[in-house]
DNA sequence: GTCTAAAACTGATCTAAATCATATTGCCGC
DNA sequence: GCGGCAATATGATTTAGATCAGTTTTAGAC
């Protein structure tokens, strides 16, 4: 975690593609007053589970796990963050503490903008409000429905979906399909869906011998869609 | 579903206790002109998974069932509603059809808010707007907790939370222990926490074994709670 | 009251996936 | 280069909980 230059959010490339597209300069001009910046190397932490929030972090670069372990430590991933996306931002919300930790699965730069800063713009600015509304009401869904993925779907069915999601965040076309541009681990996987190393390396050498997929390492390609959607029971 | 005198806002009893409490008359006035209120009787459906949202429900009297159907058609119960809570608002907020049905436990009174009348409410009124904020960051969490808890935890300690969290909503302190003042089906307690009804039925009668709860049909009370919170692996 | 249907209960069997045990491979530091 | 460690891979075994099958109890309709 080292400190660079920090750089105003006027210019920041990702805010484009975040929630404070909306703002104007006096409230923008208030974060640069109110932010720092840091570089987190790979497996760095970001916030614990737990903690006290103090302030809400932007994603400049690189992209970061959000977990939380179970009774017997074992992690649960419950999201993944990207360049423009916020943390921590509903334990400001709801004056509670992280909900997770945030880890960094790339390197990353990322801002923090102080607890006071944040919450006194969102509070002046009902059209931001708004977008975090919008963007919660999506998360909690997402949220359900990984809850039902878990309760009902074998664990087959799951990693096709899991596959299928990946896809649709990280996807890139390619001559041969579409290649996920983001490089998990088996376990990081499995700790997604709620499944075992084991089983993770299982069923993956499983859709490569169906062709349903390429693997290079940690790199995979979806090489057969329908049938991954098929075996995600999300087509019949 | 039968039509019935429609109550005024500014006198309903369920105001105190939800997000409305912090509205002013003109806005009360306005959710008067524009809402309807109907009566459900037990087992019938406010409003169903995928369809267009048209307004947000606000249940004066009776509790209400959230679910979504899995992909062999069986349903995960995502969320329980009562007096004084809103049902639908996410999916006005995100301009998303109902992400879950609703259905009548009991016979319910529940009024329904005119989709623009809610949001033009909601858009001018920087208070309710910001506890909507922290109602949806409450979910949220609530929601990742129980991915969380269907992915690792076992049945036995995913049945002895559910009797815990069924405490905290609606226990009722007596001589004997803590009444839970809602008469679940085996089923639909296996329905909130992804296990069969045979499994739900056989810790339960366990639980009973154990002395840990008195159940007589389907009124369960708690009698010894440390018990229940170690099975539950929430304390060691 | 009887009749019927749904819910609750119990036992026997089966199976998906965890667990346990070992290789094998690839990667980073020196 | 080599040594060590983590990730990947694969096989054998175990088990929690689903599934299947049946009985008993309860609740509601008439």
């Amino acid at each position: 975690m080292s400190k660079r230059q920090t750089p105003i959010c006027e210019t920041c490339e990702s805010r484009d593609t975040n929630l404070f597209c909306s703002l104007h300069a006096p409230e923008l001009e208030s974060f640069n007053r109110h932010k720092t910046q840091n570089r987190y190397r790979k497996g760095q932490i970001i916030f614990y589970d737990g903690n006290q929030a103090f302030g809400v972090f932007c994603i400049q670069r690189g992209r970061v796990k959000l977990y939380k372990l179970g009774p017997q430590g074992h992690p649960q991933i419950v999201r993944l963050a990207g360049p423009g996306n916020l943390l921590g931002y509903r334990s400001l919300l709801s004056n509670e503490p992280y909900h997770a930790t945030a880890e960094a699965l790339e390197d990353c730069d990322i801002c923090c903008i102080d607890r006071e800063a944040f919450l006194s713009v969102a509070r002046g600015n009902q059209d931001m409000a708004f977008k975090l509304l919008r963007k919660l009401s999506q998360e909690l869904r997402q949220a359900e429905d990984l809850a039902t993925s878990i309760a009902q779907k074998s664990a087959r069915e799951r990693m096709a979906e899991l596959l299928i999601h990946l896809k649709e965040a990280y996807g890139r076309q390619e001559s041969l399909g579409f290649s996920i541009d983001l490089h998990l681990s088996r376990e990081e996987m499995g700790e997604m869906i709620g499944i075992t190393q084991e089983t993770a390396i299982r069923l993956l050498s499983d859709f490569k011998k169906s062709k349903f997929i390429h693997v290079n390492e940690r790199q995979i390609t979806i090489l057969n869609l329908p049938a991954l959607l098929h075996a995600a029971a999300l087509e019949v």
